[in-house]
DNA sequence: ACCCAGGGGCAAG
DNA sequence: CTTGCCCATGGG
């Protein structure tokens, strides 16, 4: 059996972390004594359950979950740093605990591939999707880890389209391609500055701005970098004075990172979490967010064929 | 600079 | 059940 333990994780909200739009395998489960979740980060498999300052976990270990959750990350700090702004210091205030997390490259990388046009739920289907059919599976949780390149590559961009990829299966295969094959390297843009990441991002097939932001951002610890989507947009824009000149998406995003600071993207996410739970009034309607569901056992998931279609 | 395909879940009718 | 809407990227 798996080592179960506690660890003390301060300031730290993980049901609000996991359903921020930031990761996309993560299910509810009841398990550890109550609500809880199970999913995996890279091949561990882990399931979590916070109780007040407390985190229960089953797999991994101590280390391996507070780097990905970034315990280290002070975030009061990062509140502090928009105090002068009053829409943005209210969001973090509101969204005490939410962590901007440290994901592991090449997943983060390849399931942002998956989010052009889509919500949530939908990305959740398509990466678990993957997960089941190129993925490795896991004892412990009913998650599998998150194919190698080499195993999308191997797949073909049609068998990736039975995933419910559409146009994006061209892009995730042709990635694949180049990370498998060394052609790109993850690895190499962690030295890089976060301007020359994101050159090297934008030069993939299926990652344009928006999606590198959210990459550098979510892995490569680029806490500055801001996504700009019709959320973040419809954000800023109300930040402006009426009437002003309509900006370009790029325009925003620099709007964005000189007004929310070192830490923009952290504010981003705040704001984001705000407007999407229908907390921080905007012009336009907003959209239902739906917890995703429950996870129905570890047990019934175990050993499903490769390839096969979840239902 | 502008225009539009593309696809599947979901809300509204 | 059917229609309309959502939306980042890439290519024209």
């Amino acid at each position: 059996m798996m080592k179960t333990g506690v660890m003390e994780c301060p300031e730290f909200n993980l049901g609000m972390t996991l359903e921020s739009g930031q990761t996309f395998h993560w299910m509810p489960v009841n398990d550890l004594g109550g609500e809880g979740w199970t999913g995996c980060i890279g091949s561990n498999a882990i399931t979590l359950r916070q109780q007040g300052g407390l985190l229960h976990y089953r797999g991994g270990s101590t280390q391996l979950i507070s780097r990905y959750f970034a315990f280290d990350h002070d975030l009061e700090v990062i509140r502090l740093s928009c105090a002068g702004h009053p829409a943005s210091l209210k969001a973090s205030l509101a969204c005490k605990g939410l962590r901007v997390m440290r994901q592991p490259l090449w997943e983060c990388l390849a399931s942002f591939i998956l989010s052009p046009m889509k919500q949530v739920a939908h990305i959740r289907q398509m990466s678990l999707a993957l997960r089941t059919g190129f993925g490795k599976p896991l004892k412990g949780t009913p998650v599998p880890a998150f194919p190698e390149a080499r195993s999308l590559a191997e797949a073909g961009e049609k068998e990736l389209r039975k995933c419910g990829l559409g146009f994006r299966a061209k892009s995730l295969h042709a990635t694949a391609l180049l990370v498998a094959s060394g052609e790109f390297q993850p690895e190499a843009l962690r030295g890089m500055s976060t301007a020359a990441a994101r050159t090297e991002l934008c030069k993939l097939p299926g990652i344009g701005r928006k999606v590198a932001n959210c990459i550098l951002l979510f892995a490569y610890e680029r806490l500055e970098a801001v996504p700009v989507d019709v959320w973040v947009a419809r954000i800023l824009g109300s930040f402006r004075s009426p009437g002003s000149r309509k900006m370009t998406l790029d325009q925003l995003e620099s709007y964005g990172e000189r007004l929310l600071g070192p830490y923009a993207g952290y504010i981003q996410q705040y704001l984001f979490h705000q407007a999407r739970t229908g907390e921080l009034v905007l012009p336009k309607k907003r959209v239902p967010w739906k917890k995703p569901a429950l996870a129905k056992s570890i047990t019934s998931h175990r050993g499903r064929k490769r390839g096969s279609v979840i239902s």
